[in-house]
DNA sequence: TTGCGTGCAAAGGTTTTGCATGGCA
DNA sequence: TGCCATGCAAAACCTTTGCACGCAA
């Protein structure tokens, strides 16, 4: 991280590494630090998100199920660009898979349809398990 | 489609469907009306959306791309429940695409993985082929 | 000391809501 | 006639920006 190292800065990448297997939307990292008794104005949360974001420490998602943009902390030596995501789009859970059939679609989606996809950013919508189930029992 | 049959939801409906290839914000939408000497109220825009959204003829995204919520009418009669989504991130077109590798993928998070994709809803992003060029060109 | 970082408040944009009026069935 | 739909304006959101002050290096 360039730049000064300032006491906000720590607590709030501190707070995005203790999450990273989730996404968090600005709001909700505001009032975690809270509840740790760190106050730290919003504009400063949206600017230092922005430069993590730029230096590629985090990812930003605009995700369908919520009506603000998520982040989530990226550890370099982590296998994030291995693994993709599904996100519910019912109850919101979002799932971490890693699987070869979606490296290999990539691979063919690059090498057939000269497109290639970035496995990070991506996000499979759909139904969970458990809200599959309920839902076919809500339809009978 | 329940409910009165309007003017404005004629007009708003007309316009998805001539443009049901692509993806379009609210405002476009709007801007698009007003070009044909219809003016529609934004607040009866949002709300035919929803209803429409609600309904099933439309479908709602929220691409990275934009900082609005696209929007785009779904055929029932239409195969848009086979193809799927690419987005560029750069330039930002958006690709049709039918290929059976996605099902097969789909078919196998299902079984596998416990997890009912949703086809139409999900958008794969990454770099188009001129993109890519281009930025391969800038880094030498 | 320099200049980036911070916090507040205000502005920006998108979407939603309240309320009176309009118009379909 | 009954009730949904519309339009305006205001509000509610999320996010960005201006500016003065604070603080790391």
């Amino acid at each position: 991280m360039t730049g000064y190292n300032t006491r906000q800065r720590q607590m709030i990448i501190s707070c995005l590494k203790e999450n990273s297997d989730r996404h968090m939307t600005a709001d909700m990292l505001i009032k975690r630090l809270l509840q740790s008794g760190v106050s730290v104005g919003r504009a400063t949360v949206y600017r230092t998100l922005d430069k993590l974001c730029r230096e590629g420490a985090v990812r930003r998602y605009e995700l369908s199920v919520e009506n603000s943009a998520c982040y989530q902390y990226i550890d370099g030596s982590a296998d994030c660009g291995e693994h993709f995501h599904l996100k519910c789009e019912c109850c919101g859970e979002l799932i971490h898979l890693d699987c070869g059939h979606f490296s290999k679609l990539s691979e063919h989606i690059e090498k057939e349809h000269a497109f290639k996809v970035d496995n990070a950013k991506t996000v499979l919508y759909g139904l969970c398990e458990n809200c599959a189930a309920a839902s076919m029992k809500n339809r009978g």
